[in-house]
DNA sequence: TAGTCAATAGTTGTCCTACAACTAGTCTTA
DNA sequence: TAAGACTAGTTGTAGGACAACTATTGACTA
């Protein structure tokens, strides 16, 4: 099994293996939407594992929405189709979201500097004093065309200099997994802006309205690592949530 | 235990009603943010449960972001505050979101009848022919104030009559219970919208922003039982979606 | 004295076996 | 024909056991 988790060196717990593994097989259509898929006892069989770990597994599936479990029948594959798995409950880098929606994602870098931390800043990162930070403006490009408008903040206080260096220009969230602090969790406020500030560039909307997503990203430690705001132009994404009791 | 599928005479399972009640007890402060709840195997015997149910239990109350389980450790209290338990990833009425957020909920009723479904409404909620529908057009308040204006097209096919007459006052939801078809699950989609269409009365925006939250409700069969637009005024209502990996 | 390491108690992760509760059929019977 | 009993299969819960991990304590070392 090749989970993302065993890429990055990080000690995925068995549970996380078989759930990534299903989660994958479900998405390359092993079963159809609707369709029962294997009961508990045989999935355990097959992956060698108690009947324990392949019900966490699944359980985990149907948080996320992809599963319904139902009592005396069987797990079912919901039939959202292809929305769910792209989702903002999951959280995923703006380049894995674009490429898994079929788009070649792309980064245009307009500022990257290092600077002292702001009054907001402080507070969202949780920041002692003005220490500095790492602040990126960039454009978010999906077919070679801009998305939105994306403003950043890393809190590298913790980081060592050649990791805050390949931020600069490549991926965020790669360069943070080099170190095994990957985000796991991310507070976001979603708004609608209308602003002449936000963008640049030919390809920013003339109405100046913007789908605003303002996040706080934590590591598994509770840190927070990154604060940004990513300015959607409206039309050119899709922002899905699932809601669930 | 006083749970709330309790009172709507559904049986909730052992792993529900034990879930339910420590995330009252958390949203209770009975342990402070970031402090270490019981242990899994304490919880079992005052519960009078088996360890089983109390790790499915608190599975469940992880994913929903309220608590962060550590191997080896313990279970701590997430410090994000009262945010989450409001946050978009948990499906509630709007009225219960209202008070949970401390105000008092409100409806007022502009349209409210039944009409054939157009081409839209067919398709979100999977109609065969131009069944006819309950059409609400209604303001959303919050201590007497308007906050969002909400269309809402319910799927009556399967409802007695009764039942519809009283949605057309009383909440759609809690009409929804009393035949024990609430739903379980919503996918939402979320955009920024200007228009001078939408809203009515003096308290709608000048700027004619809004934020729309557009989503189809399903029940637990997988039945869509409302297709809802729901148009939030910028800033008196806040978004919060909890994003895990 | 400060730092390192081993031991240890406590907690979550996984395993095993068993049975209860529920579902969706098949078969029987009135 | 329709209602009801029966049954095989599946998920939900129980209990006990051990593995894996964490945090603390205390002994030992430089």
């Amino acid at each position: 099994m090749n989970t993302p988790a065993d890429q990055f060196g990080g000690r995925a717990s068995l549970t996380r293996q078989i759930s990534d593994d299903i989660r994958r097989r479900i998405l390359a259509k092993e079963w159809a939407p609707g369709e029962k898929i294997h009961s508990e006892s045989e999935l355990s069989t097959t992956y060698k594992v108690s009947r324990v770990t392949v019900r966490t597994a699944l359980k985990t599936l149907e948080y996320q929405g992809l599963v319904d479990i139902r009592h005396g029948s069987g797990t079912y594959v919901n039939n959202f189709g292809r929305s769910i798995p792209t989702g903002l409950n999951e959280l995923r880098s703006m380049s894995e979201t674009i490429s898994e929606l079929g788009y070649e994602p792309g980064m245009e870098y307009k500022v990257a500097t290092i600077r002292p931390a702001t009054e907001t800043e402080i507070d969202k990162l949780r920041l002692d004093n003005a220490d500095p930070v790492l602040y990126l403006e960039r454009a978010v490009l999906a077919d070679g065309k801009a998305v939105a408008f994306s403003y950043d903040t890393i809190n590298i206080s913790s980081l060592p200099e050649e990791v805050v260096e390949e931020m600069k220009q490549g991926s965020v969230f790669a360069s943070l997994d080099t170190i095994n602090s990957r985000p796991i969790r991310a507070l976001a406020e979603v708004d609608a802006v209308i602003s002449k500030e936000i963008g640049w560039g030919d390809e920013r909307p003339a109405n100046d309205l913007f789908l605003l997503l303002q996040q706080v990203h934590y590591a598994g430690d509770g840190e927070p690592l990154m604060y940004s705001k990513t300015y959607f132009m409206e039309g050119r994404f899709q922002f899905l949530i699932l809601r669930t009791r």
